[in-house]
DNA sequence: CCTCCCGATGTTGACGTCAACATCCCGGAG
DNA sequence: CTCCGGGATGTTGACGTCAACATCGGGAGG
């Protein structure tokens, strides 16, 4: 029906059938025949093999071009089983420390040749992440970085057997291969600079419970606090914006004995700085405000803001290649943790209390 | 030859021959022989096919799940000619209007049943866009979603054949199926507003040249000066990143002309902000100052930022709406755009000049 | 002038799935 | 009792690609 009723000369069936398929492409075959050689050897040309006549390869090129071909991912990945791309789990998307690991590990992708497809979960739980990777799984990607799963506990976390997988939380070490910021140094870092101004002690402005990270952060200023046998106030906490930033900021405004506050992240930061300012209070006067992330704008808030800066950049491109290693080596490095650095920028938000003592 | 040679008793046949294939899992002829069915049964459970008896399904569900089993993209994909994947090209996908627009069109997408496979180029230039759109395309995603190409001209963009897409940037129209933000009424109103609060003229924080979205605001902000007969100053530049706001910002705090400042987005406006505050001005009472965006940290920046709100989030979803159409319905809609409204918000950051002229 | 060898090219089959068609079995009608 | 209909299930082939093997043709060496 779709060839001509004579099969008798194959060379001369490259009349202007235009491939009567639907919405698919030309295909190996329809380049060949315009070409005039074997659907294999156009693959050889398309796969860079050595083995072509110059002649015959130049031939090839034309015909593609012609067509307008392009090799079908899904029939190449069928028949060699490998997909030339990376599943990617994060959860909320838009974030400042997400988008930008995101668009690192993206990038660090690109340059090894893998695209990436990205799911974004509605929540950071072990059965949404399991499902993402459920979905995602099983023969359509070759690995799995999942970004910050946040509550995700490692043991509730199901990811299909096999599966390259890569997690940016530190929880998962002697689970899954991890790649983390050191965010223990860091906040005792920012927690011991405020000491240092003479601060009695320092409040916490954390995140939400149910966040990891939050929580190692938390802990982190306690034991720090404690360890400096300093009083341990009780920390507020926001859940990441910066409008809760200011409404825990009221909060604190109140209380004098404030005189600094750690935030767990930036955003959080600016909308404590609006609050102090809006009660009456200058930063760093009155109260010194660290944050947490150092994102772009950080540097330029009113007064620019001393942080702790997590290079999310770094992080990206330590996932990818953590992920690539075991793609293609075939390794296994389950209890393999990265942790990179962070360190604390100081810049116009913190200074010595109006009235230090001990 | 993996069939025993006694093909009497199909059932029989379901020994204990454990896939001897090496790294893909089990395939749906593995789940046939633990269930003692056919390969299509399988198939017809695993696409939810009504007519497979109860008992049958269960049966087959029961090895499924003993095998860890669940079917290949590749070869569905190969199979129907459909990926369930909508590809992405995005620019500088970290920075706030791309990442947000991202997020949106990432949910919306999984809504539908589609993941997303994201590209960021390195330029948004035709070239570069082109090869994005090539590496992606032909049979390898279902439609195709640009965002903000900002330098790529419609004329040089080269897009497979039959491939749906949408552009989120409205000089695309007429070329290829548009979302964009009312960028031109948003600018009038932002503008209009500063005026109306008794300044002379308004100057203008633009972002990058070879940026279509700021080339409209630069042009609309000087026809409405022009319409107004007011002086038009000439426009200062920046690359969207607080600092060049906060360079720039340095410079007009020389000019004692200025009294209000249009940004071209949020970030910048920080930058300037923080620039007068350090030149000894104030905001508004010195000089007033409008952003355009409306990032999250907008309210909570000190004073809160008057911007230009575009609603990034219904963006993605009218790129994702109009591309599934095309991909769904086959329908051809090149010269469909749709226009997302903006909005002034007005927050602290203007007010009337300190010595209010005509 | 005949062989052998080697590089270029062609042919075959398999990857996993599923639509289309074929077959089988059972109960009910004639 | 046979025949028919229809639902459940099995068989076949094709999607596009590429590795493995087959073939072909010409030049070098004997």
């Amino acid at each position: 029906m779709m060839t001509s009723p004579c099969p008798t000369i194959g060379r001369m069936s490259s009349d202007l059938v235009p491939s009567p398929r639907g919405r698919t492409g030309p295909s190996i075959a329809d380049v060949a025949r315009v070409a005039g050689v074997s659907a294999q050897t156009v693959s050889r040309v398309s796969t860079g093999a050595d083995n072509v006549r110059p002649e015959t390869r130049e031939r090839v090129l034309a015909a593609m071009d012609e067509l307008g071909y392009s090799p079908n991912h899904a029939a190449r990945a069928l028949r060699n089983g490998s997909f030339g791309t990376i599943g990617l789990i994060a959860h909320r998307l838009a974030r400042t420390g997400e988008s930008r690991t995101v668009e690192a590990v993206v990038e660090a992708a690109r340059a090894e040749g893998y695209t990436v497809t990205l799911v974004d979960v509605q929540s950071p739980s072990s059965d949404d992440v399991t499902a993402a990777a459920a979905r995602l799984s099983h023969q359509s990607i070759d690995g799995l970085v999942i970004i910050r799963a946040e509550t995700a506990t490692p043991a509730g976390l199901v990811l299909p057997p096999r599966m390259p997988v890569v997690v940016s939380d530190s929880r998962f070490v002697g689970h899954h291969p991890a790649v983390a910021a050191d965010q223990v140094t860091g906040t005792h870092v920012a927690v011991q600079h405020l000491l240092d101004l003479g601060h009695r002690t320092v409040h916490h402005l954390g995140g939400p419970v149910d966040s990891a990270p939050a929580e190692i952060r938390v802990d982190t200023w306690r034991e720090h606090l404690v360890g400096a046998g300093r009083p341990v106030p009780e920390p507020v906490r926001g859940d990441w914006s910066a409008r809760s930033g200011y409404e825990q900021g009221r909060r604190l405004a109140q209380d004098p004995d404030v005189t600094a506050v750690l935030c767990a992240n930036d955003e959080m930061a600016a909308g404590l700085v609006r609050a102090l300012y809006e009660a009456g209070l200058r930063v760093p006067d009155d109260i010194s405000v660290v944050g947490f992330d150092d994102i772009p704008l950080t540097e330029f808030l009113w007064p620019p803001l001393t942080t702790v800066q997590q290079d999310f950049h770094l992080i990206g491109q330590q996932l990818m290649d953590l992920l690539l290693r075991q793609v293609r080596g075939r390794e296994t490095l389950t209890d393999t943790r990265i942790v990179v650095p962070t360190r604390l920028v100081v810049r116009a938000s913190t200074g010595a209390p109006r009235a230090p003592r001990a």
